[in-house]
DNA sequence: CTCTGGCTATAACGCTCGTCATAGCCTAGC
DNA sequence: GCTAGGCTATGACGAGCGTTATAGCCAGAG
């Protein structure tokens, strides 16, 4: 008995999911993510029997999730605020990994699966992108965006900081983050002052 | 004697360029790319003396060009002309290939070398970026953008395109390039309207 | 103290990968 | 006709992958 209580299962998920967005959820092996979480390679099929398909669909939720946390105390202040943290979470996250890792949704998005073999970890990605954009949603309505306007306004928001992200990790530079910011903040500000 | 003119080697880097949008940077091998270009593997290396690293770079610089030509040609018509035929030539792929092609550049900006091993494509991508905004910063200063805002409103555009066709994939519909679509144009028609 | 069961350790399987080497084809030039 | 050289054909190499199986450890319940 004795439901282990281990931190090592959630270790591993965070580790993969840190891999997945380095290397991309290819060549994220499940022999380095176990080396990385310190934990053996037997405990990868032990957490998770069905292999790297689930591990690959748990690291993405787990990332989305973390992301929407952030996402959802920030939009308390306001959309531009938000946004704004939104922004910086990632530029933190590519700064300080030296321009290494991006965003794991996103590489999980961009490599499908030979056949249709992990469709599972593209569904999450799904999740999580819709997860964002309806924090998102929510918070431009109830700060007087046009609610009709409101979610494709968001989902310029989520597009377009991707995008940066794999800018700035092939640029080598903040720029594009920047911009981006820069500019979302001046589009976000005229839609919520001008509420029909 | 005698140089080829086989269109051999063109076949190849198209293909590469298009499994690499399919899988990605890492899934997509060499046997594969060889026997989808109806070319024998050894050709490969005959063309590509440096392998992959070769390959991967011109296919990357192959899909930059081929997107920036089509870009100047529509952005004579203007800035809004442009960016719509940005968006519906991605749009074009995603649809066409039943969500399983996206946009090579974006795969390998995503997917990192191992140490450094392949920084050569990451410059390539980097490249392609840097000419698509390029472009699209021209174009609108030509039609009566503030100058100082244009390369920022340029990189917006191209990095919501970009993730929004990570998005189209992982949803497996075309929501998020329309709604990039739509957005962007409004952003840009409210930006040469208002030219300071 | 015993024993149970969650976790670990280790080794192997078949497969595909990138890369290289070598021998052969087959056209274009003399 | 013959020869040279761009291209092809074939097969091998070491390495890494995902996955599985089996035996062993070791804390905690009885």
């Amino acid at each position: 008995m004795a439901q282990s209580s281990t931190p090592s299962r959630e270790r591993i998920v965070a580790g993969a999911a840190d891999m997945i967005s380095r290397r991309g959820l290819n060549a994220a092996s499940i022999r380095e993510v176990a080396k990385h979480a310190r934990a053996p390679l037997g405990s990868t099929y032990h957490y998770f029997p069905e292999g790297k398909r689930q591990l690959a669909t748990e690291a993405v939720r787990y990332a989305g999730g973390t992301v929407a946390h952030i996402l959802r105390k920030r939009l308390d202040t306001g959309p531009v605020a938000g946004v704004r943290a939104f922004l910086d979470l990632w530029r933190g996250i590519v700064v300080d990994s030296d321009f290494r890792a991006g965003c794991p949704v996103l590489a999980v998005s961009v490599e499908a699966p030979p056949d249709d073999d992990i469709p599972q970890a593209l569904l999450a990605a799904a999740g999580a992108f819709e997860e964002w954009e309806r924090l998102l949603t929510d918070a431009l309505r109830a700060h007087g965006a046009d609610p009709d306007r409101a979610p494709a306004l968001a989902a310029l928001v989520v597009a377009s900081v991707e995008g940066a992200i794999a800018m700035c990790r092939a640029k080598r530079r903040t720029e594009p983050l920047d911009q981006v910011a820069q500019q979302l903040e001046a589009v976000i500000g005229a839609a919520l002052g001008s509420s029909a």
